[in-house]
Formats: C-alpha cells, sequence, structure tokens
DNA sequence: ACGTTACCCTA
DNA sequence: GTAGGGTAACGTA
C-alpha cells in the first residue's frame, strides 16, 4: 500500500439520507425502492475512481446508544422513524460495498462520525493525508493541513480556507459554532435565535465558545438576552458536537485496503436494481426480448377480423380497449373508432364512425358492438385503459355494460401517487413510468377552434395514434400494477375503494339529476331587475357608470375618484375589491361597498347558476349529467365538473333558492343523507384523544363542548361568540391551521389566537400529539396516509422555502383527515349502489358532495331506503367514534335538507 | 381565439 | 389555514 496515496473516509450515513431524499422516486419494474441505493453506490464508485489504489473505509452508523445518550439522554430523540423505503435499501447497499471490494465499517456503540476522526488521526500521526467524504457540515471540525473534506453529491471541496470561507470560523472553532447555534436534528440544545452567522460574529469577537460565555453579560439585544437564558447548556452541547478522535474501532489503516470487485456478483445485483448502464459496464448483461417498442397497429374493417381478435382476449381473459368519438359531453358524442389490444406490442383499431373522404368501409358502430358486446359484458374478461368509466358511459348509452372492470390505467396512477404524474393523462404517465412520449389526437387534429373531429380524420393515422395509446396502456398496467402490489396498502386503495368506484359513478353520470329550468328562467329574472335596481343605486353613489363586474373599474372608483383607503392588494399587487375588503369599507360607512357586494351576489348566482344551469340539461334525457374526476384531488375526493354540481349555493337564502330547482320527477322524492362532523370525528379517531372522543360519545354540540373546554365554562353558559371561536378553531385544526390564519378568521389578535390554540392543545393533548406526530412522519416518509392506507406525497415538506414547507406541513394534516373522510364516502358509496342494484327497490344515487349522497328515490320505496342508505353509510368504516347520518326527504333538494 | 387574473361558490 | 370548479374581464394573439 504507497504511503502517499491519502487515506479515504466516506461517511455513508450522511449520505444515505441525502440521497434517499434528494433523488427521485426510483423503483425498479416491480415496485423496490432504489433510490438511495443509486445514489450512494453511485458517489462510491466516483470516489473508488478518483482514489485508485487509496486505502478506504465507508463507515455506516449501527445504531443504538452511544457515549452521548450517557451524556445527554434526549440526544437524537427527536429522530423519527426511518422511512420503510429507506431501511429497506440499507442491506443491498451493505451487499454492493461488499461486492465492491470496499472495506465497510459498522462499529457497534460508536457513531460513524466517531470512527473516521479516529481513523483521520491515526493518518496524520503517520504522516499521511485524509480525505474524508461527507454531506454533514460537522465534519468541518476535523479539517486540518492533514484532512480535508469532500462532498461527493455536490462535487466541492473543503479545505481550512474553505471552512473559514464557508462558515467563518477555523476548524477548532467549528465546535464552538456548533454548540451555540444547537441541532434541531439531533436535538442538541444552542442558543434559540442563534444561526450560523451570530455564531461566527460572535465567536471572531472572543475568540471561543468559553470566552463568549465569559462575555455574555456584554453582549446586548435580544440574542444576548437568550444567550444569558441558555449558557449552562452550552458546555454540554459542544461535548456532544465533538466528534472523539479516540474510540476503540478494533480496525486501523493496515486493514483498509480494497479488494478486487467481484463481478458476479455486482453484475447480479445491478440486475435485480436495474441499474442497466452500470450492467453495461459490466459487459455480458443478460437482458431478455422485449417486446418493440412501438406497436404494428393493424386496421380491422370486416367481422372476422374482429372476431378473431375477440377470440385472443377471450382465451387470454384480458382485453385493452379505448373508445374514440368526436369532441363534446360524454352524453352527446357519437363513437368513431375502438382501439383494442391483448398483449404488449400488439395493438388494433376498428373504424366504426369516420366519414371523411377515401375512408374505406368500415364496420358499423352497432355491428361492432353486437360482435364485441358479449366480451365487454364478460367480466372474466379483465378490461384494461386509460379512463375506463368514459368508455363505460359510451357504451352504456348503447346498451352495452363493460363489465370486468378491472385495471384503469389513470387510476392505478393516481392512487400509486396522485400528485407525481400531474394530470395522470396518458401522456403524463407513460412519460413518468416509461419514459415515452405518446401520440396525442391534439398533435393529430390541432386544437381549439380548428379541431377536426376524429371522424374526420384518416383511418390509418387515427389507427396508429390511437392504437399506440392502447397499446400503451397495455404495458404502463404492467408497470404500474406491481408498484401498486409493492407500495404500503396501495393495492387495497386500488382494489377496495377506487376500482369499484368507478362503474358505480358511471351509473351516477348516466342516470343525471332532474332540473327545473322554468324556475331557473324566473330565477334568472328577478336576479336581473334586482341587479338593474342596485346598478342604479352603484352609479348614483359614484356619479358615474361603469361595468360592476370589472375590478379593474371598480378599483379607480373607489380607490382614486372616492379616495377610500386601499386596504388590501391582490397578488399581483392591485388594490383588492375582494368581498373581506368592501365588507371592512361598508362597515365604515362608505355606502358603494355594499351595494357592490349585494350586486355581486346576485351576479354570481345568475351566471354561475340560474343562468347557465338550464343550458346543461340533455336535450334526449331531459336532465344535467355531470362528470365526477375521480382522479384529481390531491387528498383522494372526488370533483365534479361540466357543471359542477358539488358547488351548488347553500349558506344564503337566497343561494339555497336553486337548491329548489333541483327536483324529484312526480311521484318521487330526492333523499339527503350527509355525515355529520365527519373530519372532526376522523380527527377524534386518529388522534385517539380521549377528550375529544368523550365529547362525540356524549352527543352534544361539538363546536359548543370544544367552547366550554376552551373558555372553561358549562356548556350551557357557552356564548354565541365563544362558541363561534370554537367552530373557527375546529376547522382550523382540519386544515393545518396556524394562530395568524386563526387571528384573522375570528378578528382578534395573534396573540389571542395563539393562547385559544395553547389552550385547546391543552384539553385535547392527544390532538397536539397528532398533529406533531403527523408532522414528523411526513417530513421522514416524504407522505401521509389516510386510515385506509391511501398515500399523499408531498414532495415540498423538505423545501428550503419556508412557505413552501409550511403550505405542505399544513397539507399533511389535513390531508389524513380529508382524504380518510373521502375513503368512507366512497366505501358508502359502493354499499349503496350494491342495494340500489340488487333490491327491488326504485332508487338511484344521482350526486356526491363529499360528505352527503342525494339519492332519486319512489314515494313509495322512501322509507325502506333511508334505513338502508343510513346503516350502509354509517358502516362503511370502523372507527373508535361512531358515524352519524343526518337524512333528509323532500320534493327538491332544498328541502331534503 | 386563448391564457391569466380576480373573484366567489362548495365541503 | 385544506381540497376543488366556474365566470367575467382583460391583455395578448
Amino acid at each position: 500500500m504507497a504511503a502517499d496515496k491519502p487515506l479515504l473516509l466516506v461517511d455513508g450515513s450522511s449520505y444515505l439520507f441525502r440521497a434517499f431524499h434528494a433523488l427521485p422516486d426510483l423503483r425498479t419494474l416491480d415496485g423496490f425502492p432504489t433510490g438511495a441505493i443509486r445514489g450512494v453506490i453511485g458517489m462510491l464508485r466516483k470516489l473508488a475512481n478518483d482514489y485508485e489504489d487509496s486505502p478506504v473505509a465507508v463507515v455506516f452508523d449501527v445504531g443504538g446508544k452511544t457515549f452521548r445518550n450517557e451524556l445527554y439522554p434526549d440526544y437524537k430523540a427527536n429522530r423519527p422513524r426511518m422511512a420503510d423505503d429507506l431501511r429497506v435499501q440499507i442491506q443491498p447497499i451493505f451487499d454492493i460495498i461488499e461486492a465492491m471490494g470496499m472495506p465497510l465499517l459498522r462499529v457497534p456503540d460508536v457513531e460513524a462520525d466517531d470512527v473516521i476522526g479516529t481513523l483521520a488521526t491515526e493518518a496524520t500521526r503517520t504522516g499521511r493525508r485524509t480525505i474524508i467524504s461527507t454531506g454533514d457540515k460537522d465534519m468541518a471540525q476535523l479539517v486540518s493541513e492533514h484532512v480535508t473534506l469532500v462532498n461527493t453529491m455536490s462535487d466541492s471541496g473543503l479545505d481550512r480556507d474553505g471552512v473559514v470561507e464557508k462558515h467563518g470560523v477555523v476548524p477548532e472553532l467549528i465546535v464552538d459554532y456548533l454548540a451555540l447555534m444547537g441541532d434541531t436534528v439531533d436535538n442538541i440544545p444552542g442558543v434559540p435565535g442563534v444561526g450560523p452567522k451570530t455564531a461566527a460574529k460572535w465567536l471572531n469577537l472572543y475568540g471561543s465558545l468559553d470566552e463568549v460565555i465569559a462575555h455574555s453579560g456584554d453582549i446586548k439585544g435580544k440574542a444576548g438576552e437568550r444567550l444569558r437564558d441558555t449558557v449552562d447548556a452550552l458546555p454540554l452541547s459542544r461535548e456532544l458536537a465533538t466528534i472523539r478522535c479516540d474510540v476503540d474501532a478494533d480496525v486501523g489503516i493496515a486493514d483498509l485496503v480494497p479488494r478486487p470487485p467481484d463481478e458476479d456478483k455486482l453484475r447480479e445485483y445491478f440486475e435485480r436494481y436495474e441499474f442497466k448502464p452500470w450492467l453495461d459496464e459490466l459487459g455480458g448483461a443478460t437482458a431478455e426480448p422485449a417486446p418493440p417498442e412501438t406497436a404494428e397497429v393493424a386496421v380491422v374493417l370486416n367481422r372476422a377480423e374482429l372476431d378473431r381478435l375477440l377470440g385472443r382476449a377471450r382465451q387470454a381473459s384480458k382485453l385493452t380497449l379505448a373508445v374514440e368519438t368526436t369532441p363534446g359531453r360524454f352524453m352527446e358524442v357519437e363513437p368513431v373508432g375502438v382501439a383494442l389490444g391483448v398483449e404488449p406490442g400488439d395493438a388494433a383499431y376498428v373504424p366504426v364512425g369516420h366519414d371523411c373522404l377515401g375512408a374505406p368501409a368500415q364496420l358499423g358502430w352497432s355491428e361492432f358492438l353486437e360482435a364485441a358486446g358479449r366480451v365487454l359484458e364478460d367480466a372474466t374478461v379483465a378490461k384494461t385503459g386509460q379512463d375506463l368509466k368514459h368508455a363505460s358511459n359510451i357504451l352504456a348509452r348503447f346498451g352495452v355494460e363493460l363489465d370486468g372492470i378491472g385495471n384503469d390505467t389513470m387510476l392505478e396512477s393516481y392512487v400509486l401517487d396522485s400528485v407525481g404524474a400531474r394530470r395522470h393523462a396518458l401522456e403524463d404517465v407513460a412519460k413518468k413510468y416509461l419514459g415515452r412520449e405518446v401520440p396525442t389526437f391534439e398533435a393529430l387534429a390541432g386544437k381549439g377552434a380548428k379541431q377536426v373531429p376524429m371522424n374526420q380524420i384518416d383511418v390509418q393515422e387515427a389507427a396508429d395514434c390511437v392504437g399506440t395509446r392502447a397499446d400503451l396502456a397495455t404495458r404502463l398496467h404492467d408497470t404500474l400494477r406491481p408498484r401498486l402490489d409493492s407500495t404500503g396498502r396501495l393495492a387495497e386503495v386500488y382494489d377496495e375503494i377506487d376500482r369499484p368506484l368507478l362503474a358505480v359513478l358511471s351509473r351516477m353520470e348516466r342516470q343525471g339529476t332532474l332540473v327545473d329550468a322554468g324556475l331557473l328562467a324566473e330565477q334568472s329574472r328577478e336576479l336581473a331587475d334586482g341587479m338593474e335596481v342596485l346598478a342604479a343605486q352603484a352609479f348614483e353613489a359614484a356619479g358615474g357608470s361603469f361595468n360592476l363586474g370589472s375590478p379593474k373599474q371598480l378599483q379607480e372608483i373607489l380607490y382614486d375618484k372616492l379616495e377610500m383607503p386601499a386596504l388590501r392588494k391582490t397578488q399581483k399587487g392591485q388594490r383588492s375589491t375582494a368581498e373581506p375588503v368592501l365588507q371592512e369599507l361598508a362597515s365604515r360607512g362608505f355606502e358603494l361597498p355594499g351595494i357592490i357586494l349585494e350586486h355581486r351576489s346576485l351576479s354570481k348566482l345568475k351566471s354561475t347558476y340560474t343562468d347557465s344551469l338550464p343550458q346543461e340539461i340533455n336535450q334526449r334525457t331531459g336532465r344535467i349529467h355531470t362528470s365526477y374526476n375521480q382522479a384529481v384531488a390531491a387528498t383522494g375526493r372526488l370533483s365534479s365538473a361540466d357543471p359542477n354540481l358539488q358547488n351548488i349555493p347553500i349558506r344564503t337564502s337566497e343561494g339555497r333558492r336553486i337548491r329548489q330547482a333541483f327536483v324529484a320527477p312526480p311521484g318521487k322524492k330526492l333523499v339527503a343523507a350527509d355525515y355529520s362532523q365527519i373530519e372532526l370525528r376522523i380527527m377524534a379517531h386518529l388522534s385517539g384523544d380521549a377528550g375529544l372522543l368523550r365529547a362525540f360519545e356524549s352527543g352534544d354540540d361539538i363546536h359548543r363542548a370544544t367552547a366550554a373546554e376552551v373558555f372553561g365554562c358549562a356548556l350551557d353558559d357557552v356564548s354565541d361568540d365563544q362558541r363561534r371561536s370554537a367552530k373557527a378553531i375546529n376547522f382550523g385544526l382540519i386544515y393545518g391551521m396556524s394562530a395568524f390564519g386563526l387571528g384573522q378568521q375570528l378578528g382578534v389578535t395573534r396573540r389571542v389566537a395563539e393562547e385559544y390554540i395553547a389552550r385547546y392543545f391543552q384539553r385535547y393533548p392527544g390532538v397536539h400529539v397528532f398533529m406533531e406526530r403527523t408532522r414528523e412522519q411526513a417530513a421522514a416518509d416524504g407522505f401521509v396516509e389516510t386510515h385506509f392506507g391511501r398515500r399523499l406525497y408531498l414532495p415540498e415538506i423538505r423545501d428550503r422555502n419556508r412557505m413552501r414547507r409550511q403550505a405542505a406541513e399544513r397539507a399533511a394534516i389535513n390531508a389524513p383527515m380529508q382524504g380518510t373522510a373521502a375513503d368512507i364516502i366512497k366505501r358508502a358509496m359502493v354499499a349503496v349502489d350494491a342495494f340500489c342494484q340488487d333490491s327491488d327497490l326504485d332508487a338511484a344515487m344521482i350526486m356526491q358532495v363529499h360528505d352527503e349522497l342525494v339519492l332519486e328515490v319512489a314515494e313509495d320505496d322512501v322509507a325502506k331506503t333511508v334505513t338502508e342508505v343510513t346503516d350502509r353509510m354509517r358502516d362503511a368504516a370502523d372507527l373508535a367514534v361512531e358515524l352519524v347520518v343526518d337524512v333528509g326527504v323532500g320534493d327538491n333538494w332544498d328541502e331534503a335538507h
């Protein structure tokens, strides 16, 4: 071993966490996480190359108690449990390091830092240089003439001058510097509010920590106060931060000679973890023949060919399908063609409605259904496709009930990672999981007004586009399904919640909702009259006419012409005319803002609801058919669009009149069943807080009960104002509130809001623990889970930008509650739908509004339906607190509440 | 004709 | 403070 070669010491533990969090969520095809393996091994390969023939040790922590725990029992007590996805990668990393021939050091009861410090000291004693590869700033204390740091992740080095430049103090003062700052990750106390800048300033001023302590009386301001408060703890902090250079590591530099790599083993590991480029470097890769990258899309023009294809599907018990239509709403579009496939690499296109010039003679749509209907309705032939609800809706309009709905790649992607693939469109999902660009209909036909409808597209071109997309869906499922199977409980979420819900939503959408267009038209006229009167008043108050709907014009009138104070700015810096601002101006005695507010509320009702809903009525069915999107909301909720039926007004009496237009047909009733306080109940369950559970068990008004606890009075003595505050606190908790936000909501100072929150947590300590635990777990794992195991990934939970990080923390707290509620009502919907399908009663679900289900039920069947729906909703989850369902019945939606 | 901004409706 | 969708105005094509 050449004595002139530097000793290379690698701080494996510091890279393990950094690699895991810095790299994207890499996985093998069957879903095993490999990001940390690739990150750590990639760095070691680079180091092994850069420092060939050097003695080397890759050092990892073993875990367990060390001397630091004896000094300070709380040392590293804040560390959350290691993420499962990281833990499973550790042994593979050790195995690969062994196979690379690099000496691996794991010394029981001694931290990696101390092993490295001891070995570096030995090297220095024998006149050898040392390179320490680490991502940890604490190591800067070891830097000397003989010892330098490199950060192999950021590819930067640090010698003596570098330490001074980066941290502002010499290496010998790094421990003092660390002691002053403390370390939240390791739970080492420091001086609160003192960061790198202040620590370096003091040390350079006084020379050392001891001198800073001796002069602590001289330091002025808040920082000085805090220093004096914490001065006693600082010597201990320094000791904890000091790396030991004299531990018994039971190993010497002579033992650290790299061995030649075991190429057979490396090949095996690189194959197993799918590190293709490294495998290629080793040579002799054993690649299995992959299916061709692109499918040859056959155009099927006759019955015999179609039958052969369907026969293959039946034999394989699987079929991929995509139904292409003219543009428009699902209840109005016409089918143009169907792409079918069985295995990856084979796809066919059956045109049924191309009528452009030169289009070949095609099978008609009805001929297609006649041939394919049986396979499509065969539950034993598993269907795969992107957005099967759409296919199901189109087919059902023509009497074919798609069954065997197995693998919707849009939903698989959504359950796997609700935000990672942005829109879960095939383009996004195939790009993310297959690295493939996907031919889009838009590229073929243009977009917007100039778009050519699918039926006008050349058959071969359409076939290539649509067939390739269907083929990609086949391949995507083969990639996504194993990932679902190997990721927590996601397969269960998909199989037991979202997949069965798909057909339920399809039925609800097709069933539609009856709306009284005449009533809405009448309301539109009344609203128009009201708006006219208000407009006249507004112009009078403004001293001239202007467009009441234009925030820009209103801004000029209010703040320039009438010189009212501009109380708030919009995001883009305009003077805001939003509701709370106008409210405040009105309360200060100005006349115009109040008129504007009234006008706006009428205008909103008219344009968004009474004018537009009648236009949404389908000519054939006479009903409104919304679309429920099952793959947009990050938390697992549904959303409703075209039109949105989840934002129909309810809060004001004027708004509620719109609900009167949602009616039951003659002889039927609307039944509305909603969960009472479901998210708070879920919080009680998830936190297990005894007080909150008891409050729900007692059956008291929960906001009143909260008020009694927080304000320390008897239930009967709670004032309306106290109850209102308690309600805001309860909502705030669900939203991951801050004191600032709560204060704003309640119109009290941040301090008062802080006081409320503190008292709440005092009375319900379990809730506090739950919130903290959720934050920590989110930071450790990068995701949170609902009661049923649905995941929400939070990529920004470790963002360096505080605003983004805090927003992610609030989402982390909200998601388990909102998401669990979403899971529960989805399960209830599947159960209620089964009742509607299986019973002889005339009852159909027609709407879902997050915590409410609306059914249309024959008058004679209402009583039985109410009982059954209540039971099935209540039993959709078994929580520590019971679920309460309120039910109303009426001739319209307003009455049913 | 299309995208962005401000506003406002729901749970 | 969480999660959505829709409309009108307005600036840019």
